[in-house]
DNA sequence: AAAGCGGGGGT
DNA sequence: ACCCCAGCTTT
């Protein structure tokens, strides 16, 4: 290696740090702010690392008062590792209903066979290769449960630490700078606590809309507020307009039970049930398209009869119309061809299947139906 | 490096 | 209507 590039990488956390005396000082401002104002949440009363666990990989992509009431309900129904890793992952799943990233729960699961027969992990590689855990949920995990010095950069901390240094870029475009940063601020000596205080910090105080500045303990530290940008910061990403997509969706009735499928394991809503049905395509009506698709994926015959509900539902990608018409069973054996697996259920039965936002919909529906008596 | 992956809170 | 949330995994 050159001369030059062993000069210029030995200034090492180097082009990014900040210097030592403004890193005490951040760091005795924040956590005495925190022991006046940070917030009491339930997986803040424990050191249990299986609590913790949850509430981390509950907390990805997800805000604190959703999270709370699912957290204490899964701390009810599975109290260990151990319970989490003896469940059926049907229970998990439905456990998780109306959380999203479902993807979440079937790694937990996974994660839980593995915690059970070695032990809970201590150290940053090994609790990263757990699935479910990257960098920062593994940095939450190893400071609050065993009060480690790992640094994190959640949305939470990105926002934060932006504007401390007003960054002239999209976060995302500047992980490399924001790392280091994070790992020159953590307090050796209180990992937990500063953690917990820079996400408190955050989420009531540098908040994305309003932050309220002026009761911030970094004010007088803090670059984008010295400059007056504080609200234009950070930069956000450009996004790009989602497709819409109309479905026909069918409610098959055979006798007193209605067909639903299981998807499979992997992608979208991966392991949850559905009520069947497609894309409706181009020059065809509802009616079509959902005899069509009950016919390619399940190889059955069926009339269908009148509109039962419409449903829009919005994704991170896409926006659906689901569009969901009650239908008459006429013949065939239904074929899991396109699902992991059929059943023909009473109405009184769907509660016990974990089914996505959208089609619980749907099942309100049907029960105010059935109801009314029609 | 970019895309896929849910659902809801806050404004 | 839009942005964002205690991000990770796959392509």
């Amino acid at each position: 290696m050159s001369n030059k590039k062993s000069i210029k990488s030995s200034s090492s956390a180097g082009s990014f740090s900040l210097p030592n005396f403004l890193v005490s000082e951040l760091r005795s401002r924040l956590l005495d702010w925190y022991a006046t104002s940070g917030r009491s949440l339930p997986w803040r009363e424990t050191r249990d690392p299986y609590r913790i666990w949850i509430s981390e990989i509950m907390l990805q992509q997800t805000q604190v008062k959703t999270v709370i009431p699912y957290f204490d309900r899964w701390i009810q129904q599975f109290p260990s590792v151990q319970s989490l890793a003896d469940a059926e992952l049907q229970t998990v799943l439905k456990a998780w209903e109306g959380l999203g990233y479902y993807a979440r729960a079937r790694n937990l699961h996974r994660a839980a066979k593995q915690i059970a027969e070695t032990g809970f992990p201590t150290d940053l590689d090994s609790i990263q290769a757990l699935p479910g855990i990257g960098r920062t949920t593994a940095g939450g995990i190893l400071s609050a449960a065993f009060d480690q010095p790992i640094s994190i950069l959640d949305g939470n901390v990105k926002r934060v630490l932006a504007r401390l240094i007003a960054l002239d870029k999209v976060p995302n475009k500047a992980l490399t700078q924001l790392w280091a940063i994070s790992d020159q601020l953590i307090d050796p000596e209180n990992g937990r606590d500063f953690n917990q205080a820079l996400m408190d910090l955050g989420a009531t105080v540098c908040t994305p809309k309003n932050p309220a500045c002026l009761v911030c303990p970094w004010r007088s530290h803090c670059k984008a507020y010295n400059l007056g940008v504080q609200s234009e910061l950070p930069m956000s990403e450009t996004r790009t307009a989602i497709p819409h997509k109309v479905i026909g969706v069918a409610v098959i009735w055979k006798d007193q039970r209605i067909l639903i499928d299981r998807r499979k394991p992997e992608g979208l809503l991966g392991g949850l049930w559905e009520f069947p049905g497609g894309k409706l395509e181009p020059g065809e009506t509802i009616e079509e398209c959902i005899q069509r698709e009950i016919r390619e994926e399940l190889a059955i015959d069926i009339a269908v009869g009148e509109q039962l509900i419409v449903v829009d539902h919005t994704y991170t990608h896409f926006r659906v119309t689901l569009n969901v018409h009650h239908c008459q069973y006429l013949a065939g054996e239904p074929q899991a061809i396109e699902c992991d697996e059929i059943r023909w259920v009473a109405v009184d039965e769907l509660s016990d299947y974990p089914f996505p936002k959208a089609n619980i919909k749907i099942i309100e529906a049907l029960r105010s139906v059935s109801f009314s008596g029609s």
